[in-house]
RNA sequence: GGCGAGAUGGCUCAACUGGCUAGAGCAUCCGGUUCAUACCCGGAAGGUUGAGGGUUCAAGUCCCCCUCUCGCUACCA
C-alpha cells in the first residue's frame, strides 16, 4: 500500500532583512506539524525558503553598496542559520534566485501569454512626473495631482496583465464547495466579500520600473511580478515542469496539503495562486492557513527602540526548546499573540522547569534512591493507578484531534495535562511514605514504573514540538521514543531498565533580574547598531521622545492653515509675547505667540506661517489669542516659524 | 465609507445548535507535603459575562440600539 503523503510549506521569507521572532514563528509551527505527521507515518515533504526579488531588495542592496545577489545571499544565510538554530527539519530550502525556479517561472509566464491569460496592456492614467505616480480622474483634486497640486498629464506605461476574471467563477465555486480551503474561516469571508464577489480586477504581473526580478524572456524590458515569482516556489521547489516533465516528487506531492502563511498574505494565496494554478491546469492546494502574528508585547518592534526580539538571541539565552515551546504555546488560533521577556520567563519557569523538568528529575531521583535506578513493574496495582493510565493512553488521540485542526497550542497543553497528572499521582501515592515500609516495596516499584512509563509516553508526544528535550528525557530514562501506533498502550517500558544515576536539569529556572539584564544588553546593542547606521558620528542628534500613538481621527481634529501676518506688536508688560494679526483667507485673527526673543515685530509682518486655527481661544497676559503659530524648537528653546516651502495664499489649508 | 470579528474575574482565554451554582491557566491568599529545580498537591477568594432595551419557562449565547476595540477593504494624510 502506498504511504500517505503530506506536503507542507511555509511562506518563503522576504530577504530584505533578518527576520525577527514574529517571522520565525511560522516555520516553527510548520516544523511541529511536519514532525508530527512524520511520526504518524506520513511521507512528509516540508519546504521553506526565501523570496529574493523585488524593488525593495534592489534598494536595500544599493544602500548597502553590494549587488542584489550578494545582498540576498547574506540574508538567506542568516535565515538558514535561524532555521538550524531552531532545529527546523525542512526537506528543501528553495530560493527564488535558484536557476531552475527562474527558468520555470519564465516558462509559466510564456505559457500564460500564449494561451491568452496574460495580455500586454498598459497602466493608463494621469501621470504626475515629479511624484512618479499614476492617478485616476476620481483621485484628482481640482483636476491636479492630489499629492503636490501640480498639473498631471495623460500617460501610459506598458505592462502585462493577467485575466483574473476568466477564472473567478471557478474559484468562487471551489471555495464554496471546499470550506476547509481557507482557514480560519473569517479569512474566507474577507476574500469573498472584498475581492471575489465585487468582481476581480485583472492583475498587473510585470514591472518595468526596476530590474531585480526574473526577466520576461520574450520581452526583457519587463520583469515578472514578485508574487507570481514567489508563489510558484511551491511547485518549482518539488520539480514541477511547465512542459510536462515534472519530477516524481512533484507527481507524488502535489497538490500541497497545507500552505502555512501569515494572515497578511491570505489574499495572494487564496485568490491569485489558485488562479495561476488553474491556468497551468494543476490541482489546487488542499488548505491555506493564515495564522495570526506573534507581536512584541507593547507594539511594533524597532531597532532604534532596542526591542526587536530575534529567535536566535532568545534561543542563546533560554535554550532552543524553550523558545519553540513559547512560540507554540503562546500562539493562539485566531488572535495575535504577544511575546515579552516576562511572559517568556513565566512559561519557562512555570511549565518547563516546574511541571516538566522537575517531574522528570524527581522521578529519576526516586528510582535511584529507592532501587539503585532500576525501574521494574511489580504489578502491585491499586485503583489510583487507573486514572493515570487512562490519561496516558488517551493523550495521543487528543493530541491528534487538535493537530488535525492545526491547533498546536492546544496539543501541547494536552501533553502537559499528562505531566501534571503525573505530579498529582506522586502526591496521591506518596512514594516517600511507601519507602519507609519494607512490605510496600513492590507497590513503590510499581508506582515508579507507572511514572516512568507515563513520562516516556509524554516525551514521545512532545518530540515534534521540543525534539531535543524529548530525546534528553528518554536518554535519561535509558529508553527510546515510542512509536506513535503504540502510544495508546501502557506498559511498554522494558522491565528492569536502569535509568541514569545523574539526572540532568532539563530547564533551569530563570531569575527575572537576569532576564531583564539580558534584555537590556540586547537593547543596547540594537540601539548602537541603529544609531551607527542612521546618525553616524552625530553625537548631538536630538533624541525624539515619542508620545503615545494617535489615530488619524485624532490628527484630523486639528485644522491648520496658511496665515499671513499683516500686523504685529509687542504685548505690553510681557517678556516673551508678540501679538499678531493674521490674515487667514477672508478672516483675520489675533494670535499671541511666545516668540519675542527670536523675532522682532517688524520682521514678522508679511510672513506666511502655519497656523493651528481651531484651537480653543485663550487669554495670555490679558490679550485674547485665537490660534497658534507653529514653530520648530531646538533643545535650547530657540524657535523658528514654520512657513510653506512655496508661496501659498493665506487661508490655504494644511493637510 | 463598505464588509466582518470581538468586548467574560487582576492577566490570558473557554463555554456545541440558548438549558443545571459562567469554566480553565497564570497571579493572589490559606492549607498539606518533602522524592524533587523554594518544587509538587489541595482549597479559597475574585465576574450584575461593555451599556440599555426586547424575545423566552430559560440568554454570555437570539433580536434591536448604543459605546469601544480589532481585522480586511476603499479612500485619504
Amino acid at each position: 500500500m502506498d504511504q500517505k503523503k503530506y506536503y507542507i510549506t511555509t511562506a518563503i521569507a522576504y530577504t530584505s532583512g533578518k527576520p525577527h521572532i514574529g517571522n520565525s514563528y511560522e516555520i516553527v509551527l510548520a516544523d511541529c506539524i511536519a514532525r508530527f505527521k512524520r511520526k504518524q507515518g506520513y511521507e512528509v515533504f516540508f519546504q521553506t525558503g526565501t523570496d529574493e526579488h523585488g524593488q525593495k531588495i534592489e534598494l536595500k542592496a544599493e544602500e548597502a553598496g553590494v549587488t542584489p545577489k550578494a545582498f540576498v545571499d547574506g540574508v538567506a544565510g542568516e535565515i538558514k542559520d535561524i532555521c538550524s538554530c531552531l532545529n527546523i527539519s525542512y526537506d528543501k530550502f528553495i530560493r527564488t534566485t535558484d536557476e531552475d525556479h527562474e527558468k520555470q517561472v519564465q516558462k509559466m509566464f510564456k505559457k500564460f501569454y500564449e494561451q491568452g491569460d496574460i495580455y500586454k496592456g498598459s497602466y493608463e492614467g494621469l501621470y504626475c512626473t515629479p511624484c512618479e505616480s499614476f492617478w485616476t480622474q476620481a483621485q484628482l483634486v481640482d483636476g491636479k495631482c492630489p499629492d503636490c497640486g501640480r498639473e498631471v498629464m495623460p500617460a501610459k506605461e506598458e505592462a502585462y496583465f493577467f485575466k483574473m476574471s476568466k477564472y473567478a467563477d471557478r474559484l468562487i465555486e471551489h471555495i464554496n464547495t471546499h470550506p476547509e480551503f481557507i482557514q480560519p474561516v473569517s479569512r474566507k469571508n474577507e476574500m469573498m466579500n472584498n475581492f471575489l464577489l465585487p468582481g476581480l480586477q485583472d492583475l498587473c504581473v510585470s514591472r518595468t520600473s526596476f530590474k531585480w526580478g526574473i526577466p520576461v524572456d520574450f520581452d526583457d524590458k519587463h520583469v515578472v511580478y514578485v508574487w507570481l515569482d514567489a508563489l510558484s516556489n511551491y511547485i518549482t521547489g518539488i520539480g514541477y515542469d511547465v512542459d510536462g516533465n515534472s519530477s516524481d516528487l512533484y507527481k507524488k506531492m502535489w497538490p500541497a496539503d497545507l500552505h502555512l502563511i501569515g494572515k497578511d498574505i491570505v489574499r495572494f494565496h487564496t485568490i491569485y495562486w489558485p488562479i495561476f494554478l488553474m491556468a497551468l491546469g494543476e490541482p489546487l492546494p488542499k488548505q491555506v492557513f493564515g495564522h495570526p502574528w506573534l507581536l512584541a508585547g507593547d507594539g511594533k518592534m524597532s531597532k532604534s527602540r532596542g526591542n526587536v526580539i530575534y529567535a536566535d538571541d532568545l534561543a542563546a539565552f533560554f535554550g532552543v526548546d524553550a523558545v519553540r515551546y513559547f512560540m507554540i504555546h503562546e500562539m493562539p488560533y485566531e488572535n495575535d499573540g504577544s511575546i515579552t521577556w516576562d511572559l517568556m520567563t513565566e512559561r519557562v519557569n512555570a511549565d518547563l522547569a516546574n511541571i516538566l523538568g522537575n517531574l522528570v528529575n524527581r522521578t529519576i531521583s526516586m528510582s535511584n534512591k529507592y532501587f539503585g535506578g532500576v525501574v521494574e513493574n511489580k504489578n502491585a496495582d491499586e485503583e489510583v493507578d487507573e486514572d493515570l493510565k487512562k490519561i496516558a493512553k488517551e493523550t495521543y488521540a487528543k493530541v491528534c484531534s487538535k493537530m488535525d485542526e492545526l491547533r498546536a497550542a492546544d496539543s501541547i497543553t494536552e501533553i502537559f495535562t499528562l505531566f501534571k497528572r503525573c505530579n498529582k499521582y506522586i502526591d496521591e501515592t506518596e512514594p516517600w511514605v511507601l519507602a519507609k515500609d519494607e512490605a510496600k516495596k513492590d507497590r513503590l516499584a510499581t508506582v515508579l514504573y507507572n511514572l516512568t512509563e507515563s513520562i516516556t509516553i509524554g516525551a514521545s508526544l512532545l518530540w515534534p514540538f521540543l525534539p531535543a528535550t524529548a530525546e534528553k528525557i528518554v536518554a535519561q530514562l535509558n529508553t527510546s521514543l515510542r512509536a506513535y501506533e503504540d502510544l495508546d498502550k501502557f506498559g511498554l517500558y522494558a522491565n528492569g531498565t536502569k535509568v541514569t544515576d545523574k539526572p540532568e536539569i532539563l530547564f533551569a529556572r530563570m531569575d527575572i533580574n537576569d532576564v531583564y539584564a539580558e534584555a537590556e544588553r540586547i537593547a543596547k546593542i540594537q540601539k548602537a547598531e541603529a544609531g551607527v547606521s542612521e546618525e553616524s558620528g552625530d553625537e548631538n542628534a536630538i533624541e525624539l521622545k515619542l508620545k503615545d500613538e494617535i489615530t488619524y481621527d485624532d490628527f484630523a481634529k486639528m485644522q491648520f492653515a496658511v496665515g499671513e501676518i499683516i500686523k504685529c506688536e509687542e504685548v505690553p508688560k510681557s517678556k516673551k509675547l508678540l501679538c499678531s494679526q493674521v490674515k487667514i483667507g477672508n478672516t483675520t485673527r489675533q494670535i499671541v505667540s511666545g516668540i519675542k526673543q527670536y523675532y522682532k515685530p517688524e520682521e514678522m509682518v508679511g510672513k506666511k506661517v502655519m497656523v493651528l486655527v481651531n484651537l480653543k481661544p485663550a487669554t495670555l497676559a490679558g490679550v485674547v489669542s485665537e490660534g497658534m503659530l507653529l514653530c520648530a524648537e531646538d533643545e535650547n528653546g530657540a524657535l523658528a516659524l514654520v512657513t510653506p516651502e512655496k508661496d501659498m495664499p493665506s487661508g490655504a489649508e494644511i493637510c
